[in-house]
DNA sequence: TCTTAGTGTTACGTAATTGTTACTACATTA
DNA sequence: TAATGTAGTAACAATTACGTAACACTAAGA
C-alpha cells in the first residue's frame, strides 16, 4: 500500500497546530484531510474511512475522548489507528484516553520530525498488512497488478497466460504462505478437473523461467510457496 | 488471548527501572522476562519470542537502536512490537529509533499508570488478532509455523521434511505429553501404512540432530514426549 | 483451413525423503 | 552374569516427489 492512498484525519480546534502538521504530513506523501471540533471529525472520519486519527483532547463542541468513544463504537473502525494531542505532563487525558480506546499519543509542543517518525511508525503496520489483499502487489523489482492481469519487472511489462498469471496470482496472494498442491489444483484448475500429475510443475517451472528462479520454492511433499 | 500468555521482555541496565516496571506489568497479568543490555536482550528476545519488547535506548555493550535492527531481521520477529525507553526530550534517539523499526517509544521519567495504560493499548491490538493465527504454535524458544511449513528455533528458521515436521508437530502440541508409539504411527504415518519397528527412533534421531538432543525424551516401554 | 499460443501429457532423469537392516548399547530381570 | 527386551545408530535401499524436455491436444484468429 502506498502512501498517498493512506488517509489520515486531522481533529483539532487551533487552525495553526491543523496547519502545520497537516503540511508536515502532506510532505510526507499521505492524504490529509482536517476537522476543528469533534463533532466535525466524527462526521468526516465516517465519510472518509481513515488509517488514522490524530485526536486533539481539548476541544469545543466534543472533546477527544468522547469523539475517540464513538469512533469506536462506530461500524468498521473498531481498528482505526487513534491517537491524541495532548499538552505534556497530563498523565490523566493519557490514562483517559487508552481506556477510551486510543492506540497513543503525542505530546505538545508538536516537533514535525519526532511526529512524522511517529506516523510513519504507527502506519507500518498498516503498510504491509493490506499488502496481502491488494490487487497489486510489489516484491522487489515484480510489480504484479492482479487488476489488469499484468505484470511488470524492471519496469518491463510481461503478459502471462491466464492459467500462468492465475498460479502466481494465487501464490503471491500470501506471500511465504505454502499452497499445497490439492489447494492449487482446486484453486486454479477448479476441482471438476482432472490434469496430470505434473502439470503444475510445468506450470511452476513457466513462471520460474519468467519471473525469476529464486521467487518460487517448493515444499517437497506439500506444494509451493512464493517468496520475496 | 489472555494477559497472561503474552510475554514482554524487559531491556534496561538499570536494575531499578528494570524491577519497577516488571513489578508493575507482571500485576497486571503478563508475563514478563528481563535482560540486562543488548546482548542479552536479543539472546532472551530470540528464546522467548516476546509479543512486546521495551528497550532501553541507553545501555552498555548494545544500545538499544543496535538490538532493535538486529531484532527486526529476526525471522519471526519482524512484527514484534518494540518500543523504546528513553529520556525525554531526546528528539533524535526518537527518529533514530523510529528509522531502526521501533513503534514506539516510553519517555523517562516512567509513571507506572502511564506506562501500563500505553502497554495495554499497544497490545489490544495483539490480544484480537492472535486469536485468528492458530497455525503458528510457540513451545519454549520454538514457533511451528504450519501455514508455512517452517519452525523457528531462536530466530533461526529451520526447514523439516514433511514426515519429521508432522512428528514434531504432534509432540509439540502437548509438551510432556507421552505419545505411544502406536499413537505416533497412527498420526504422522496413518493407521493402514505399516513400517518397520525402528522407523519412529530414526525420525526421532533425526529431530534431535535439528532441533536439540534434549527436548526429546524417550520412555521406555511407551513412547516419547517433547519436553521444553 | 492453417497457424499459433496456450495448455496438458508423457516419459525419464535426478534428488530428497523415507524406511530397513544389522549391529550396538544399555538396562532390567532372572 | 547371562538372557532378554528395548532403544540408538549408521549405512544403505527403496520409494516418492520433483524437474525437465519433447511432444500432443485445443481453441481462436488469420
Amino acid at each position: 500500500m502506498k502512501k498517498k492512498d493512506i488517509r489520515i484525519l486531522l481533529v483539532d480546534d487551533e487552525p495553526d497546530i491543523l496547519e502545520i502538521v497537516a503540511y508536515n504530513l502532506s510532505a510526507e506523501g499521505y492524504d490529509v484531510y482536517t476537522a476543528k471540533n469533534g463533532a466535525d471529525g466524527v462526521a468526516k472520519a465516517k465519510k472518509k474511512m481513515p488509517h488514522l486519527i490524530i485526536l486533539d483532547v481539548m476541544m469545543p463542541e466534543m472533546d477527544g475522548i468522547e469523539a475517540c468513544e464513538i469512533l469506536r463504537r462506530t461500524p468498521g473502525m473498531e481498528n482505526t489507528i487513534i491517537t491524541f494531542l495532548t499538552a505534556r505532563g497530563e498523565d490523566y487525558s493519557q490514562v483517559a484516553g487508552f481506556d477510551a480506546g486510543a492506540d497513543d499519543y503525542i505530546t505538545k509542543p508538536i516537533k514535525p520530525k519526532v511526529l512524522v517518525s511517529k506516523v510513519n511508525a504507527l502506519l507500518r503496520r498498516v503498510k504491509n498488512e493490506e499488502n496481502t489483499q491488494e490487487d497489486i502487489v510489489q516484491v522487489g523489482d515484480i510489480v504484479i497488478n492482479r487488476e489488469e492481469y499484468k505484470i511488470i519487472k524492471k519496469g518491463k511489462e510481461i503478459i502471462l497466460p491466464r492459467k500462468e498469471f492465475e498460479l502466481l496470482a494465487l501464490l503471491t496472494s500470501k506471500p511465504s504462505k505454502v499452497f499445497k498442491r490439492e489447494v492449487i489444483l482446486d484453486k486454479v484448475w477448479g476441482n471438476e478437473v482432472v490434469v496430470g500429475g505434473r502439470t503444475i510443475d510445468v506450470h511452476i517451472r513457466k513462471l520460474r523461467e519468467k519471473i525469476g528462479e529464486d521467487h518460487f520454492k517448493t515444499v517437497k511433499g506439500v506444494g509451493y510457496k512464493f517468496v520475496l
